[in-house]
DNA sequence: GGTTTACCTTGATGTAGATCAAGTTAGATG
DNA sequence: CATCTAACTTGATCTACATCAAGGTAAACC
């Protein structure tokens, strides 16, 4: 299935920064080669160790990546958002995924197939430098974190993935994580209880505030930025 | 300067994956565009906020790159070997370096301006290509690091940097790790007393042998490995 | 090559956060 | 809408690792 809004444009990656600027007849070809996707929640994308050949990029809905350790444990390496886009390395490398894309709510995704991108690429070489300097925004973000999780503790690593994720979700126009606080905990490599436990900390020193099960509303962001550097 | 070993060929970059299969042409084009540089253990290469506009590849040594927490506290991202590069943050999007780059010994880098590897880029879509898969498994390790950071304790880290490295080390052909042990701690975000008891601990079980203050044998890989890929 | 210095080792103590356990609740499901 | 179930909360305990402290030792430097 090709990819149309319902005003019969074409959607899906053309608000995606990296394909921006492209000529009449590339934006033709580009429309040509995407094929989207629905997908209920729960339902995955991909899977760890599958072989693929397509860039996959996030229309509508979240999907959350993971790995799981040998033992079966998962950890929860990102979350892709509308505009996103995953599956880089088996992709480019033509080697299988390394993760397991899952949609946390109802989503659409745009697939673009290796052989249709590298045509474009080929002739377009300011997309593929675009593409390069999205890849190292990506390995900056990676390196950053891996720099938190190495010397923060559980609250500022918490502090800091709120910021990054309701950054996020203002884009999106909600303060309504669609995330649950266990995948919250996956994410930041603590146990779900230590979350439970700092978030409650952190509403009783007035900095957000709890509702339901999802609802987390930052009050006070400045000083969620104060404890994310601190240290 | 440009680059040239003592034979007067070209050299630094030709034996890098990324560079391989240019045309003659393309070969002279990117030949003239190198600028090589030496420094010593304890120099540094670019610094953590500079403005940059090149790519850097090592060409002899070994650099360690780290960034600074707001309090000051150091953390190791990686050690960049022969034929690895760096600086990529900077040279694509145009902004600041977010990490130091050390010299750990004495080294060689090469340096390639942005205007010219661009140039070299927009005629060479396959090397742009190889550019995106290279940078694509960067992340991969990257994320594989974040993951292994959040679910392991400090003696996988270990056994695993360990396995990493001495990979990297066997390519140059010695068994003597050029890198000091509280840089090891620093990088598998651990203590260094804990690095010191933990491969205390691999020697009493006869998986390593250490001799001196940097010599670590690796005497039973496998065990490594069991170890790492225990959870 | 001797001296200096930074690195490393080993032990003792403290603590953040994991784990275990048991009760509560929100939201999914039919 | 009622029920059911997975997610969450809160408390008690346990442990891996950080931190503090005080020698020892290799390597770097003159």
């Amino acid at each position: 299935m090709h990819c149309h809004d319902s005003n019969g444009h074409s959607s899906c990656v053309f608000h995606v920064p990296i394909f921006t600027g492209l000529s009449e007849q590339e934006t033709a070809l580009l429309n040509q080669a995407i094929y989207s996707q629905g997908y209920k929640k729960g339902e995955f994308v991909f899977r760890e160790g599958e072989l693929s050949d397509a860039l996959y990029v996030i229309h509508e809905g979240v999907l959350k990546v993971t790995t799981l350790s040998n033992a079966g444990k998962e950890h929860i390496l990102r979350f892709l958002f509308p505009g996103d886009f995953g599956g880089l390395f088996a992709l480019f490398k033509e080697g299988l995924h390394y993760g397991n894309a899952e949609a946390v709510e109802t989503s659409v995704v745009c697939r673009i197939y290796r052989h249709d991108l590298k045509a474009i690429l080929s002739t377009n070489s300011e997309m593929a430098y675009r593409f390069l300097a999205a890849m190292s925004e990506r390995l900056r973000d990676a390196d950053e974190w891996i720099g938190s999780m190495s010397l923060m503790d559980a609250e500022r690593r918490l502090a800091k993935i709120l910021l990054l994720y309701f950054a996020r979700i203002a884009d999106v126009g909600t303060h309504h994580l669609p995330i649950a606080k266990k995948d919250l905990a996956g994410m930041i490599g603590v146990a779900p209880e230590t979350v439970s436990r700092k978030l409650a900390s952190l509403e009783a020193q007035g900095i957000i505030s709890l509702e339901g099960k999802k609802g987390i509303h930052i009050i006070n962001p400045s000083a969620l930025k104060r404890i994310s550097d601190s240290l």
